[in-house]
DNA sequence: TTACATTTGACACTTATTGTCAAGTAAATT
DNA sequence: AATTTACTTGACAATAAGTGTCAAATGTAA
């Protein structure tokens, strides 16, 4: 099960780029980076998105791992987490098909 | 669909409860009370578990309404929430097996 | 040693969360 | 009509969480 922080280091590596190149597009230090990689921090969304860019990985998929990542991290401590999940996804799909989408 | 705060009022309201009665209990202002109720804003996992306890509600059913809620309306705006949700169960599972337990 | 990449931790800045308080509605009593 | 009671609202304060910088420490290779 790859985290987040594993993906972009091997695929950071792979291409071998260093820290303090991949950090400067995120603009951020590196030490930051440093601590995503070893899922010290969480990244934020425009981390993914330029992460993304950066190490040619796809974008939806890296943002499904992220928000997974923070999902699972919050609920795995509870015994009731997978009943969560059933539940919130009825939720999502009431959400979505009665929501007014208000997206670009 | 039911929300949280919907649920709260509704039973509060059964067991004939005054605002100021229950929120004494959970030791906050009967203000923010108020608005969990109406989903202005959303309660601790603290209110949750007293808030049981006062109304008579099963906690672990509250605490799952509460946790999806908070999850539904966190990806709901995105078109990938159905496999976030589908890797989130993957990584939970993954996470409780792999998982020293920590709880007392 | 020097040079370079990464890691670490102390700290600062910003934003979100959680709360109080007092004034405002609204509906029921006196 | 004036009071009382329950609830709502919004301005604000306190605290916690998130996001970042910086410089020193560590590790590794030339």
């Amino acid at each position: 099960m790859e985290t987040v922080g594993q993906i972009i280091r091997t695929k950071r590596e792979t291409l071998g780029l260093l820290l303090r190149q991949v950090a400067a597009h995120l603009d951020i230090d590196q030490a930051i980076l440093s601590k995503i990689e070893r899922n010290e921090r969480k990244p934020t969304k425009t981390h993914i998105t330029k992460l993304a860019e950066i190490l040619k990985l796809d974008k939806d998929e890296l943002m499904v791992q992220f928000m997974s990542d923070k999902i699972a991290y919050e609920i795995a401590d509870e015994d009731c987490a997978n009943r969560v999940l059933k539940v919130a996804e009825k939720k999502v799909k009431y959400l979505q098909s009665h929501l007014i989408k208000t997206k670009l």
